[in-house]
DNA sequence: CTGCGCTCCCTTACATGTCTGTAAGTGTTG
DNA sequence: CAACACTTACAGACATGTAAGGGAGCGCAG
């Protein structure tokens, strides 16, 4: 251990404004807005720094690599989404499938937590680049609680008994990827919610049983 | 006009490999690769140069500068797509929309003109970013050619009267842009054709007139 | 309660690499 | 000799990261 450890939490009790994680969480902030906009390569620690008042050193002291930080960062950002849309995962199956344009509504309501997601993941879509990995390790996790949710409906008679489950969730993560795309690069344009619900509406016709 | 003017193009007779356009085209052609790759902010013009096995300095002396080159590389991008996919446009709309697995196929047998639109575009989502507004153009132009197959089939009643054509190509646009997301992410569990095949029955049945 | 030192958080200074771009020079060819 | 297609040399931004130092707050010995 050459290296300095960065701070770790001491207490589990609420912070107080000026406690020792503060800055910590106020470089998290700060990077979670830059990297959504600028992405990673596009996106200096000193900029972050700069948005928090400290040099750019700074966060290196707290995150120790700028990879770290971005490690960090992501980490946070599926936290959060968890935290906002947790509850839409709960129910039958049908109530699932119906609860999907929750998520635009989140996008649209916090456009920064998707925006990050989408534009790094893209920079990440090379095997080797930093991030692959971690990027693929989400895609996987989500399929596979897509098809355990069609699979559920299937089994409960909710759902038609001839889908293929894992069709159904590849529909969907790839109706979601593509829908963040047209929604950042042309937002004006395109009504996110609309879209979730015309999608949702035609997966439903398709799926549920008759 | 202070700036030395790239060579233009003298003869449009079937160029030898020496001609004084061949280094021009070998650096688009390794540009093309190499930006799908690493994206505009990950490739730097000494590796570009170094594939076609020359300075940097060759590559600014015949594109001015590294943002003009990117421009060329994705428009030639375009004319290939064009050129390989023209003829899935041309037909009945009923037909145009039984194309769509043919991009797919493209994307699988050419990854890296897919690649690089979805790399690019994922680095320009800013308003900001310099290529924003060519995608938003592209973006536009593209689903303005789908709207107006499907509401051709409105008219011609291959297609059911109560459709919203835009709502359509937007469905359309998305699907494309998520299936290169998944599949460039994860090669090997993602069947891009299959998945196109699926999307393309799916809306068929929910437009055609029956 | 004083003052000494330790740790934490941060700073400046510096090293190093990469990127774009300018300027000037060189060899080849007609 | 003039244009072309390069090259080397160099400049300026910006990126990450290392090293060293400084000040504030504390804990504790005297």
């Amino acid at each position: 251990m050459a290296r300095s450890v960065p701070p770790t939490n001491r207490a589990s009790a609420p912070e107080p404004a000026g406690s020792p994680n503060d800055t910590r969480r106020r470089i998290i902030e700060a990077a979670l807005e830059l990297y959504a906009d600028g992405g990673q390569r596009g996106t200096g620690l000193t900029a972050i720094g700069e948005r928090v008042g400290i040099s750019h050193n700074a966060v290196l002291y707290h995150f120790g690599s700028a990879r770290n930080l971005l490690f960090e960062v992501l980490q946070e950002r599926q936290r959060r989404v968890l935290h906002e849309l947790g509850w839409a995962w709960k129910g039958t199956p049908t109530e699932v499938i119906e609860n999907l344009p929750a998520t635009a509504r989140l996008n649209v309501a916090k456009p920064g937590l998707a925006k990050l997601f989408t534009v790094v993941q893209a920079e990440n879509l090379d095997p080797d680049a930093p991030f692959h990995d971690w990027f693929v390790a989400v895609r996987r996790s989500t399929r596979s609680a897509l098809r355990s949710v069609v699979s559920k409906g299937m089994r409960s008679g909710e759902f038609r008994p001839d889908l293929d489950a894992g069709q159904v969730a590849d529909e969907i993560l790839v109706f979601i990827a593509g829908a963040e795309v047209h929604q950042f690069l042309d937002p004006k344009r395109v009504d996110l919610v609309k879209l979730y619900e015309g999608f949702t509406e035609a997966l439903l016709l398709r799926i549920v049983r008759r």
